[in-house]
DNA sequence: ATTTAATCGTGAATTTTTTAACAATTAAAT
DNA sequence: ATTTAATTGTTAAAAAATTCACGATTAAAT
């Protein structure tokens, strides 16, 4: 797999998303200034993260929305990812009915909780399993990446069941530090923090930036 | 105000978190090397940031946790932040009942819904009103930051609706790009795009990294 | 057919960030 | 009291990312 710059690709994650927007409502062609007031970067930054995967606009009248977003997807996203949830509580649920993954690349396969109310029941159509099913599921279905969603006392617990199954990704919303094994990728979804650090944004008074 | 590196902000607030698990578990000293391991940094990264703000470290026994907690927040966590929601679904409500704001530095001062069966009710302390009440409440508790959580469809029209109430930053939840005047700061939070960049990060084998 | 204006694509310059190297400091061991 | 080992803090070097400057290309206008 080639190497492309990491900003880079975080970024494409971003034009992917808004070329989306614009496909839904029809707009065949976007310049680098459009997508620049649509995600707070800059044209040339635009210009320099597409040109790293390939020439995909025309002088004059823009991007292919269509076909910038396949040129991206084709570096940027691989095989669908499959992915369960421990915690089917509040914001379990809720993850459960968001509606934004696309079946082709994201697939919920299950999701597990120790409230024995809560199992054997499905949202959304997907099942909600005891957590002694975990480990089965996990393997047998090749699942990439689990999110913790349980209070913050269960998540360490959670997380040491996760790599036991041999996940290699998590996404934790608990708000508070889970520790892994090397090689085991985390990402820490803390609405506390998101609100201090864009508050923070706000009075460092940089230029605006989305993330 | 001082400026610091854009980098090393963002991982102050890292390190608060990790800080905030250790001082819970009792720990009165850290060294880089551990704060490392929680935060899947290097310890040279984490003396070089810390040296940005102040000396904090003994040598041969590392850092305070109580006194690098208070340096780092004197720096990077302003007064407190006052906040408002718009959408009291499913996400909505879970938000609403997040235990992470610390009451000192977070503020969660109202949400709002239109459906009426929502409003006049409280989640968490927290009171839901009719929309119409928004202008009002936001200008008279000097809010600084608006939460979207409604339905994709209405979120540019709530994003509309919170710049025209002299908000400045918007944190959205909703899977869709939202256009604001500029000097508006946006933070997007989408699950599937988390997914999809956590995968990549995943197989492009990079050192493992919290984010 | 020619000119004009908009936009892309890119190599070079600049800025920012990370990493490396190592001196200074301190606690503990001897 | 001296030595040893662990750890911080800082300066310098290296790497990565961004911005700049501008040529190339194309669609539209004349
Ligand atoms: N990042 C955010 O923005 C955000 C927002 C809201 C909540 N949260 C966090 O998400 C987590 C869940 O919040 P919530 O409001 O949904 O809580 P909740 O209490 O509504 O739900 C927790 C669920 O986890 C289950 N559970 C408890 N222990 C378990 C275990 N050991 N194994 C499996 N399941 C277990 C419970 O049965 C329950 O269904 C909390 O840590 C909360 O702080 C984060
Ligand atoms: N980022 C994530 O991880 C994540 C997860 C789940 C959901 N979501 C997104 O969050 C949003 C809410 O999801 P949900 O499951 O809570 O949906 P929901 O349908 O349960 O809740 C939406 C709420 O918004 C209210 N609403 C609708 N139109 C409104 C308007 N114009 N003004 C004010 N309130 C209005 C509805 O009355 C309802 O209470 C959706 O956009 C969803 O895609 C994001």
């Amino acid at each position: 797999m080639k190497k492309f710059p990491q900003r880079t690709v975080t970024r494409a994650f971003m034009y992917l998303r808004a070329l989306d927007s614009l496909i839904e409502e029809g707009k065949a062609y976007v310049s680098s200034g459009e997508l620049a007031a649509m995600t707070a970067l800059t044209d040339v930054q635009i210009r320099k993260d597409i040109s790293v995967f390939g020439k995909a606009g025309k002088p004059r009248v823009g991007y292919d929305t269509r076909r910038l977003k396949q040129l991206l997807e084709e570096y940027v996203v691989q095989n669908v990812v499959h992915v369960v949830l421990f915690g089917v509580g509040n914001l379990g649920s809720a993850i459960l009915r968001y509606p934004g993954f696309q079946e082709d690349k994201i697939k919920m396969v299950a999701a597990f909780d120790s409230d024995p109310n809560k199992v054997d029941k499905a949202i959304n159509g997907i099942s909600i399993y005891s957590l002694d099913k975990a480990k089965l599921l996990i393997q047998k279905k090749h699942v990439e990446i689990g999110v913790i969603a349980v209070p913050k006392q269960a998540s360490q617990q959670i997380a040491d069941l996760l790599v036991s199954c041999g996940i290699q990704g998590i996404v934790n919303f608990s708000p508070t530090t889970i520790t892994v094994p090397k090689g085991i990728f985390v990402k820490n979804i803390d609405l506390a923090v998101e609100f201090l650090s864009l508050f923070w944004d706000m009075n460092a008074k940089k230029a605006p930036r989305y993330a």
